[in-house]
DNA sequence: CTGAAAGCGCTTACAG
DNA sequence: CTGAAAGCGCTTACAG
């Protein structure tokens, strides 16, 4: 008799065998009774029930996932949840997939390679049916090549590397669009975009859209004014006092998202500047605090409940259908005109 | 020849059997390599990791870990977690099991019983090692034995409904404490703590620790006048409003958690009132746009990166040891005493 | 030093 | 209507 391990009390797990002995039947039967046959009569699916019950048998679905070689489950791989952006899009995410069966792993990896690299890798090696994947800043096709190759299906969702995985994204162009035009309607002045990961996606539509938008206006907008930075208060305070200190004290200020506005906001306190009148700001994602912040900003809503829903049914799909051509789906954004801009221009229109 | 289903033209994924066979060895040998065993001599080694390599072999850990009877994933069930102080918590556990060898798996309850129940049902029927639960309001000892009864042993988190089961939370009463005796020492008038979830716990002990600190002061603190609400912005603007509309209008309002007080701000304003000026506002989290407010916000840090990794640790110590005795871990806090309620002092000093 | 066998807990043809 | 057998992809005594 081996040496029972020490704290190891666990009575022996029961098994669906030991139910179909209790029933009577084999296990066969049992595991027809709990896919619900037909085949199987009542009474001896009253019978299996009652074993069950009686002996609290919980069903294995790992073990039985195994045989059916899947896992039914699904990775999501985040850069930072703190945005409570991404934490909408997260529990977007972990409610679509839910819905459907699955169960949802997470894992972080805050914006470096070397975390996403492990993350993926891990959820790789543990079957997962699928992978929700924020991509971290510099992530190359090759990147995931390597690590998805053969296994399986990704969506890419905010920022995407390359076009031949699926991807989930605001509408990037158009959301800067409608920044640029309720701003351009305001007045004039110069005007610039603080914040957003270097070289992402997502910051390079948003500078595209403004341009595009701006362009033959009368706001003085320039790429080479703009300045990244994380995606997060700190970097919106930092983004800005930057370009302050390197003597640009734009009229309006575009910040990344709220989460960089904030930090935007705090800036120009610091400075003794007040947002929305000293200088109008603007920014996307419109989550809840854009509307408590005085004054109140403005901000184009990207939708992150619909974003997570989205690449949820878009990563099914996928799943169940892998050869069809690989999809982008962008979300319409929404303008959210408020205080921060609308009043720095009734200032401007009565100087 | 069955018929192949449609949409499944993925490649047979290779296993270690195949390994096996091309290094020339038995499944048994590449397993002892894959575990980096010393009884294998290290041509041996060489000759299965190459067959690996030239194979593009991945390793079905959800394989091997059900031969091995564990799972090495653990659950994660939140009520939600778009305020800033649940999303680092999540994160802190998340990193925290990752670092031993754990995946995570994550679903949320919205503070919903009935979808807590299913969560947990799901985590369970996937053979997790262990849980940590976030409890939604009203969780009953008998609700979570007949979930995990004799399953996956459960830490909760932030809120406890039951002594028989780890908790790892704010130590809330001492943070009360510090909060009392911060404002205590700036003044007296009438005080009230606005939100938090009716009946958790986390709330009970912060009325309590209010209580007793402003016990024998110049404060009126009266538990009758504080109201509940959910912990977020707008319940903290419903709270408020509640309470103003029933007559009453506090000197100092103490939000149950950074998230509730911005919707303290935002309805103190919306009534023409001056936070940190007409009325003190302070709370409790010190998330980082506690400080990016105007006026800053005093608040006592609950630390949630502290009790994340608290949480994953005390749970992946339980795992290996079940028998030892049920453990509450309470992380202290930390006043960070700000403008809106320094400032309010002195107005109140001048008069 | 290495391999054959059994087994983790299911499901699913297949046969009766 | 029901059961015996094989198999999902691993690991681990055990034997040689």
């Amino acid at each position: 008799m081996p040496h029972s391990p020490k704290g190891e009390p666990k009575v022996a797990k029961v098994t669906l065998a030991d139910v179909a002995l209790r029933a009577g039947v084999s296990a066969s039967t049992a595991s027809l009774v709990l896919g619900g046959s037909t085949r199987i009569p009542p009474a001896t699916h009253e019978r299996v029930r009652a074993a069950i019950s009686e002996l609290g048998y919980v069903y294995n679905r790992a073990a039985a996932n195994m045989r059916l070689r899947k896992s039914m489950t699904i990775g999501f791989v985040a850069t930072d949840i703190s945005n409570p952006y991404f934490a909408d899009v997260t529990m977007a995410i972990a409610d679509g997939v839910h819905e459907k069966g699955y169960t949802l792993f997470t894992g972080f990896t805050r914006d470096r390679r070397d975390a996403q690299h492990e993350q993926i890798d891990a959820m790789v090696q543990r079957q997962v049916d699928g992978i929700v994947l924020l991509p971290a800043s510099g992530t190359t096709e090759q990147d995931l090549d390597a690590l998805v190759g053969n296994g399986p299906p990704l969506v890419q969702i905010n920022r995407y590397f390359s076009r031949s995985y699926d991807y989930v994204g605001p509408d990037n162009l158009r959301a800067a669009a409608l920044l640029a035009h309720h701003l351009v309607s305001l007045g004039g002045g110069r005007v610039v975009l603080v914040g957003g990961p270097e070289g992402s996606s997502a910051r390079e539509e948003r500078l595209e859209g403004l341009r595009q938008g701006f362009d033959g206006t009368e706001m003085n907008f320039q790429i080479s004014d703009c300045v990244a930075a994380p995606n997060n208060a700190d970097g919106g305070a930092r983004g800005l006092s930057q370009l302050i200190d390197s003597g640009i004290l734009p009229d309006v200020i575009i910040a990344y998202s709220d989460a960089t506005a904030m930090g935007v906001y705090a800036e120009l306190r610091r400075r003794n500047l007040e947002p929305g009148r000293e200088c109008a700001v603007a920014s996307f994602d419109d989550i809840p605090f854009a509307s408590l912040q005085i004054p109140q900003l403005t901000s184009v809503a990207t939708h992150p409940i619909d974003m997570g829903h989205e690449a949820a049914q878009l990563l099914i799909r996928r799943i169940s259908e892998p050869l069809r051509p690989s999809e982008t789906v962008l979300i319409e954004p929404t303008l959210k005109p408020r205080a921060s801009t609308v009043l720095w221009r009734a200032r401007n229109s009565t100087l």
